[in-house]
DNA sequence: CTCCTAGGCTTCGTATACGATTTCGTACTG
DNA sequence: CAGTACGAAATCGTATACGAAGCCTAGGAG
């Protein structure tokens, strides 16, 4: 049988919390900077604080909210600094976990990230910035996802919460990196195609990303100046 | 002035009781497999279950401890594959960090961490496992100590935090390794006074760790068979 | 006019209490 | 004798309540 109550997501009040606190950080209900108050959460959820606790918890635990003792929670984010470090660990997670990936990728996934990056192709004119970054998720969730070690595994997937939660994509802020960047994957792809050794495409993997953050600071940098 | 109350170690409960239990996991009076029982640890540190199970919770953001709803917390650790995991995913983010953090490194570090290698050697004699894990600690410490991205900083924190809990040191199960390990040491140490470029120090921290990991399954699958 | 101090208000931190869920032991039945 | 069902104990999950620590505003002294 079925769960009696229609609604009823998640086992724990803490996991919905943490659940729904996280959808609204990364669809941006709760913006950077925004605090996050443990009593008006618990009253829209209909809940009490201790399960709020838990769920910041967790959250502070994968960065995306920051916690003072005494003082409470806001959302993480902004900072550009911390854009930095968190492209720059995971241009080296994500680079290490394609490679894991990739001797156990099959015809059909590649097949399937060539698909994406096409229609990513597609997309480069009428530039949608969200939809191209959400395709580029889901290119690379295809080359990653195969990473037989569970915490490389999960420690990408932390970068890239990490990356929706501040949700400006680098795309939007240089959209001429895109082009680059579908090209790279091409390139990516056929690299793993010929069985190339695993160094080979981690490297290729890791400055694929290094680049787009290198794009980004270039961008920021030159907009500092001005 | 300082504080009034002497024994005052920490702010909160919480973190005093995450401070205790993790030092327990990690020194070995919980033992891998361990029940964390919520009332019991409550119990013995005089305060409410409540803040334990927020440092429950911290602890198992960190993979030192599973939980399960309506279970329970129990001591990660023990399992083989496990400790696979956390060597290859600590082999590439030691690595990067060691190759982060070289180009910051002065003569004194260079000189510290050579003194503490030369240490390693003497103690290959009359050979002590704790001992030399701990001295192997400190020499990777001021390694990548000064890598410049605090995440990734943070994860080697985590790696070797998790290593600990498996006290199992390899050196107990490899002792031959140690040899090795030592010389691979140096040859580290003066890659990176050559101021080598960072991919090959990378590798070569990297490679080291792997080595090791290596050793240990080569060690295991042999005892399987027996 | 500015700076310092006092009080209240907000919010977090923890204790206690009670309901929910799981597990284990025991008795009953086929 | 084996398997199942019931019940009690243990443990977790959450609500409520109260105390503690920051912050903000108002008032007075220099």
């Amino acid at each position: 049988m079925a769960e009696a109550v229609p609604a009823a997501p998640a086992g724990s009040k803490s996991e919905q919390a943490y659940a729904l606190i996280k959808a609204r950080i990364v669809e941006g209900t709760y913006s950077p900077g925004h605090r996050l108050v443990l009593a008006r959460i618990a009253g829209d959820l209909g809940v009490s604080v201790v399960p709020i606790r838990e769920a910041i918890r967790r959250l502070e635990a994968e960065g995306l909210v920051t916690f003072e003792r005494n003082i409470g929670a806001t959302v993480a984010g902004i900072d550009p600094t911390e854009y930095l470090y968190t492209m720059q660990t995971l241009s080296i997670i994500e680079g290490a976990a394609t490679a894991l990936s990739s001797p156990l990728l099959g015809a059909a996934d590649i097949a399937r990230a060539r698909g994406v990056n096409e229609e990513m192709r597609a997309c480069l004119e009428d530039f949608d910035p969200v939809r191209f970054t959400r395709l580029n998720q889901e290119f690379h969730s295809v080359l990653f996802e195969h990473c037989p070690n569970p915490h490389i595994l999960d420690l990408v997937h932390r970068g890239w919460n990490r990356l929706a939660s501040l949700r400006s994509s680098t795309f939007r802020f240089v959209p001429g990196r895109a082009t680059e960047s579908v090209d790279e994957h091409e390139a990516l792809l056929r690299l793993i195609e010929s069985q190339a050794d695993a160094d080979a495409i981690e490297k290729a993997a890791r400055l694929h990303r290094s680049a787009t953050l290198d794009a980004y600071l270039a961008q920021s940098s030159a907009a500092d100046s001005s």
